[in-house]
DNA sequence: ATAGCTGCAAAATGTTTGCGCGAAA
DNA sequence: TTTCGCGCAAACATTTTGCAGCTAT
């Protein structure tokens, strides 16, 4: 893999943001430094970003486009239905998980992801002080 | 909801198959029984079937198109990465899980999406037999 | 009678790709 | 200098929508 200007400023992006962009989101943002930089560019890199683990992708069940994530090691989403935000989170229950699954079904888990639907703490307030 | 013979035989479909389908496999299946239905048709009442509750959707990294479920209960997903294939398997983890979250965050969880990707007991062997 | 559903086709959305030029090795 | 990545625009895939006619209530 050849060095870009390009490739090193999405991945720069997508570290440094707290939120779970999408490849539009991301392109806007890079174009702040390199108003060049075409949509088409950014989803090469993405996909190229996602092959060789230096990102994740994930796509959510309502949303239509992909969002990408900075973060490599696994990790499970909160996604608050109410106001949409998605919240990381650690949980060290993986490898009892997959043992489990291997035990019962033979299948042999390499990656996780599992997002998780509800109101956040934020929003929580406002469905009882209506 | 008004009762319409398209929405029924799209739910039956979905209902009576073992695999999760996309909108356009569904168009096919349907079109064996009623040749008229249009893609536009299954696409509403997909979308209204999921608002309702009666179905379920789930989007995977890796595929473009949206896939559904007849299986309401909630349970997890097991994508094959060799082989493509999602199997379905129930967990009674996901009360203790609730909490756990809720306790450390406080997100009030409503729904679990969980996919498990890895290699299913099918292509396994492969692994060791080149 | 009328609200809601359908088929059709066009539009909208999100992502990929072919091409000729320019930058990295 | 050769290979790879870029910008651009067109193509592609998937999903949504407007409309005029039909169907269930």
């Amino acid at each position: 893999m050849k060095y870009s200007k390009q490739r090193e400023l999405i991945l720069e992006t997508l570290k440094s943001a707290e939120t779970h962009l999408t490849a539009e989101e991301i392109h806007i943002l890079v174009r702040k430094t390199l108003p060049s930089v075409s949509l088409g560019t950014v989803y090469r890199n993405l996909n190229l970003l996602v092959e060789r683990g230096l990102i994740r992708s994930l796509t959510t069940s309502g949303s239509t486009s992909i969002r990408y994530d900075g973060r490599t090691e696994e990790h499970c989403h909160l996604i608050c239905t109410s106001c949409g935000k998605i919240t990381d989170i650690d949980l060290d229950i993986f490898t009892p998980f997959d043992v489990f699954i291997y035990d019962r079904t033979g299948f042999s888990v390499d990656d996780h992801d599992f997002v998780l639907k509800g109101i956040c703490a934020d929003c929580s307030p406002h469905k009882f002080t209506i």
